[in-house]
DNA sequence: TCGAAAAATGTTATCGATACCAATTGGAGA
DNA sequence: TCTCCAATTGGTATCGATAACATTTTTCGA
C-alpha cells in the first residue's frame, strides 16, 4: 500500500537524502535540475503524496484557511465563498468549512475544532462571536478576517461593509421614487436587524411615521417564506406599497406572490432585494436590489490572510468596499 | 502567547503527565474523576486547544472528510453538501470542501491537496475522474464515496441513482401527459449528457423523431440560461411544447421567458426540472420536477465514511436512492 | 591554477500529541 | 493482614516532514 510511503523511501529509491526529496518537492529551485528531475522520477513513478499533518506540525504552516459561515444553503454568501475558495486555491491554500448555524453555542465549539488544525488563517462571515469564542480567537493568534459588517471594535482585519448606511439608503430611495408605506421582510441575524432598524430610524426622519411593518423570517430566507410574508403583510390593515427584503430570493418569493395576485411591480408595490444574485437582473421585472461585491470581498479576505501568513504586513487591514443601489425594473 | 502552550504545560500546571492530559481530553472515562476535573480546570482556565496535527499525525486519525464539489456556487448539490457537512459536526469531524470547478486538470492537483492532509474520507459529488486521479484515489487508501451517480465500477462505495432512468422516465412522463415536441437543456457534464442520451432513446421507442433539440449550457446552470435557451428554442423552426431542464434554476428561467413572452404553462409549454429545490414547491405555477434526496445521499455519505473510519464494516456499500418525478403545475 | 564564496546536499534534532508498555495504586477476597 | 487483579497513572518512543546546522561540491575571479 502506497499510503505508507514517505520521503525516506522515495529518498531510498532516488539514492538521494530525504531532505533532499523535501527541497526538490517545495523548494524546487534550491536543487539542481539533475536532482530534481531524478526526484520527481520516482515521485511520479510510486504516486507518493507528502503527508501534510507532519509538514504542518514541524513548519507550523498548515496552508489551510477556515472559513465560519451560518449557512450552506443560503445562496447569500456563495459569491463570497466561492472567490475565497478560488483566491485561495490559486495561491495554494485550501480552504475549510464550518457552518456556525446561526447557534451561537456551537459556534464555541465549532472554533475549537477549526482552532485545533491550526489554520493560517480563519474567515468570518456575517456571524456574531460570543465574549468566549473572541477571546479564544484572539488568543490563539491566528490572523482573522471578519466579513459582511463594519464594526468599530474588529477582532483583527476586517472586509465588510455598513449595514447600517444601506437601511437608510434604501428608506431614502424608496422615499425619493414616492413610496409612503414601506414594509422590512428580513432574516432573523443581527446584521439584518441593524439595516431594519436604521431603516426605521431614517423613516421616521422622513415622516413616514412609526407603525412600519417589519416581518422576520428564521433562516434560511426562501422563496416560500417571501410569499407567505408577502400573504401576510397585505393582509393587514394599513397597506403597503414597498418592500424592501434582506435577500434577492425573499425579494423573488415577494414578486411570485404579488404575480399570482394580479398585483403590479412596481406600480402597486415596489420591490428591492439585497445580494444582487444572477438571477436578480434576469426576472420580469427585472429586480432592484443592494449590490454587495461578494467577490470582492473573498478575493481581498484571502488575501489578507495569505499576506499574513507569508510575513507580509498589511497596509490596510480595516475596508468598507460599500454598496450600491442598483435600479431596475421592480421599485 | 497561549498558541504555543502544549499539553505538557497543562501536564505541569494540573501537576499530572502529559499523557494523564491526553487522556482526560479524549477518552474521559479512563481517567478518574479527580483528574478530569482537576485538568479540566487548567484547560479552561489557559484557553488550551491540542494542536490537531500533532495529534493526527500520531494516531492517523484527522477528523477530516473532504468533499469534491464541480461548483459551489450552483445550488444543485447544496442540500447534500449541508447534510454531509451536518452529518459530519455530528460525529465530531469537519468538512473541507475542494471545487474541481468542472476542469479535469484541476482534478489531479486538487486531489493532490487533499490527499496530503489523510482525511478519514472523500466524497465525491457529481465529477468525473480522470484515470490518474481514479489510480491515485485508490492508492491512498482513503475511503472514498461517489454521489450522485451510479457507475457499474465504483471507486470504493457509491450513494446515487440511475440518470440514465431519469433520462428516460421523464421523457415517458411528457409523453403520456400529451407532449410530442419536448426538448432538453441542461449543462454540459457527463451525467446530464446521459440524461439526454437516455431520453433520445426513450424519444425514438416511442415515435417521437429523432429531430429532439438538445441545448448545452456551461455551468453553473442558472437563470439567465434558461432564459436565453428558451428564446433560441423558440426561434428554431419545428416549434417545442415541453422542456425538460437540468436544474430548478435553469427551469425558473424557462418559465420567466414564457410569462414574459405570454406563452402559458403548462398548456403551451411544460416545464420539468431537477432538483426539487426549496423555491420549486412555491412558484406560479409549481414547478414540476426529478426530486433528488440530497439529504440522504449526504448522510449517508457521512455514514459510510466514518464507520469506515472508526473500523466498521460498511454493510450495503453501493445504494441507489432513486428519485422521484414530482408532479405539480408546470407541466 | 588556486582559493574563497556560493550552491548543493547531507545529518540531526524537533514540532506536539499519543500508542504502547511499565509502574503504581486501590480494593476485594482469602 | 496479605495476595492478586483491575483500574489508574506515568515514561518512552514514535508518527513524517523539515528547520537548522554541517559538510561537500561547484563556480569563478585573480
Amino acid at each position: 500500500m502506497s499510503q505508507t510511503l514517505t520521503v525516506h523511501d522515495i529518498a531510498r529509491l532516488a539514492g538521494v537524502s530525504a531532505m533532499t526529496v523535501s527541497r526538490a518537492l517545495n523548494h524546487p529551485d534550491k536543487v539542481s535540475p539533475a536532482m530534481r528531475a531524478k526526484v520527481q522520477a520516482v515521485v511520479q513513478q510510486t504516486g507518493f503524496v507528502p503527508n501534510g499533518m507532519a509538514g504542518g506540525l514541524r513548519s507550523s504552516k498548515a496552508k489551510l484557511v477556515a472559513a465560519v459561515l451560518p449557512t450552506l444553503v443560503g445562496p447569500v454568501f456563495q459569491e463570497t465563498t466561492r472567490a475565497l475558495n478560488a483566491a485561495l486555491d490559486a495561491m495554494g491554500y485550501q480552504l475549510m468549512i464550518g457552518q456556525s448555524g446561526y447557534d451561537v453555542s456551537r459556534e464555541d465549539s465549532l472554533l475549537d475544532a477549526i482552532i485545533r488544525r491550526r489554520p493560517d488563517g480563519i474567515v468570518l462571515t456575517g456571524i456574531m462571536h460570543t465574549p468566549a469564542g473572541r477571546r479564544q480567537l484572539l488568543a490563539s493568534g491566528i490572523p482573522v478576517v471578519e466579513t459582511w459588517d463594519l464594526t468599530p471594535t474588529p477582532i483583527d482585519m476586517l472586509v465588510g461593509f455598513s449595514n447600517e448606511e444601506i437601511g437608510s439608503s434604501v428608506c431614502t430611495w424608496l422615499y425619493q421614487r414616492g413610496y409612503r408605506r414601506p414594509a422590512l421582510i428580513s432574516g432573523q441575524d443581527t446584521r439584518a436587524q441593524r439595516r431594519n432598524a436604521s431603516f426605521l430610524r431614517q423613516a421616521r426622519s422622513l415622516g413616514l411615521g412609526t407603525d412600519i411593518p417589519v416581518c422576520l423570517t428564521p433562516p434560511p430566507t426562501t422563496l416560500g417564506a417571501g410569499r407567505a410574508t408577502l400573504a401576510e403583510l397585505l393582509a393587514r390593515p394599513g397597506g403597503v406599497d414597498a418592500v424592501f427584503c434582506s435577500s434577492d430570493m425573499l425579494a423573488l418569493g415577494v414578486m411570485v406572490e404579488a404575480q399570482a395576485r394580479g398585483i403590479r411591480v412596481p406600480d402597486q408595490l415596489g420591490v428591492v432585494g439585497l445580494g444582487d444574485l444572477e438571477f436578480a437582473a434576469n426576472l420580469e421585472p427585472a429586480l432592484t436590489t443592494v449590490r454587495i461585491d461578494g467577490t470582492r470581498i473573498g478575493e481581498t479576505a484571502a488575501r489578507y490572510i495569505v499576506d499574513r501568513a507569508e510575513g507580509r504586513t498589511v497596509e490596510q487591514p480595516i475596508l468598507d468596499i460599500g454598496f450600491s443601489i442598483i435600479e431596475r425594473g421592480s421599485a
